[in-house]
DNA sequence: ATCCAGGAGTCAG
DNA sequence: CTGACTCATGGA
């Protein structure tokens, strides 16, 4: 089986990467991490210094879990404050997958107002219904569907398929969107951020924290800053910033503060949230 | 049972 | 611009 060693100067915890909930088909069994990319079934498992692993090639691991990036120097340029601090140390490793486009697009759309749990069973069963059933070992895995399975399937029509609720015609619209618009991965890699988020925000079932993780997701915009009710949370009561109501005010303050790799400082934060709002709640006696 | 979840669309002020 | 309401479903 190969193995990709992991730099000692280069922190890298697969655990912490695969399980803060920024990817949704990803199963961790008896010490080996099984996940589902495109329409790869891949196994990995993380040794002192290296990745055991099969089921793609190392480009394709090393581009996935992006291993070429500088994670120290990223991370010395969010540390502003002991609660990054901390979440930085208990996280550790933790690093932002690149996510093929689409993937991460429909996926995010399916996650508006579900928890993870949700979002995994939502996915799983999208897949089975519409993706490409391909062959791995003795088994029968399910590739994620492609934009154009998406837009001649029933998802318009024929009710709330795949129990996505009213997210079913959104992704309906979007993929039938994505469809016709040959190179638009490429594409939209290639715009200025503001450019490429508005253009993100006319899709349906696309606002601004669908947008944002497609973009520090899937197109590496580390400057992206997702909101959600956790994130809002640790704004508003842990950083004193109660005054801050709107997404697009936290998302501002959040790159101000930040710098270039908001993106992951939010990730760590959301990583670490349970501690902090723990904490937050004990603090204040409730 | 009841509340909430990595929200977005729509419409009213 | 902000606020309120609705949408469908499953997890805790």
């Amino acid at each position: 089986m190969p193995r990709l060693p992991i730099q000692p100067d280069q922190h890298f915890s697969l655990d912490a990467t695969l399980g803060c909930g920024q990817v949704f088909r990803w199963e961790k069994e008896g010490g080996w991490w099984h996940g589902i990319v495109g329409s790869e079934r891949i196994k990995v498992r993380q040794t002192s210094r290296f990745l055991q692993f099969s089921g793609c090639s190392t480009r394709t691991l090393t581009d996935y879990f992006q291993l070429d990036l500088d994670l120290e120097s990223v991370l010395s340029s969010i540390r502003k404050d002991p609660l990054v601090e901390e979440s930085i140390t208990r996280c550790e490793g933790l690093r932002i997958i690149r996510q093929p486009a689409w993937e991460c697009l429909a996926s995010y759309i399916c996650a508006t107002y579900a928890n993870i749990p949700g979002i995994k069973r939502k996915i799983s069963l999208l897949a089975k219904i519409y993706g490409q059933p391909f062959v791995s070992g003795q088994e029968i895995y399910y590739s994620f569907p492609s934009a154009d399975a998406l837009a001649v399937s029933g998802l318009g029509s024929d009710g709330y398929a795949c129990s996505l609720g009213y997210r079913s015609p959104y992704l309906y619209e979007t993929a039938r969107q994505i469809a016709a618009d040959k190179g638009w991965d490429d594409r939209t890699r290639n715009l200025p951020f503001d450019e490429a988020r508005q253009n993100l925000l006319r899709l349906k079932g696309v606002g601004p924290k669908v947008a944002d993780c497609v973009l520090l997701f899937a197109f590496g915009r580390y400057e992206a800053f997702p909101v959600d009710v956790w994130i809002t949370r640790i704004m508003q009561k842990c950083y004193g910033r109660s005054d801050l109501t709107s997404y697009e005010k936290i998302a501002r303050v959040g790159r101000e503060y930040f710098g270039h790799y908001a993106g992951y400082a939010q990730e760590y934060l959301f990583c670490n949230r349970e501690a902090i709002v723990r904490r937050s709640r004990n603090r204040r006696g409730e």
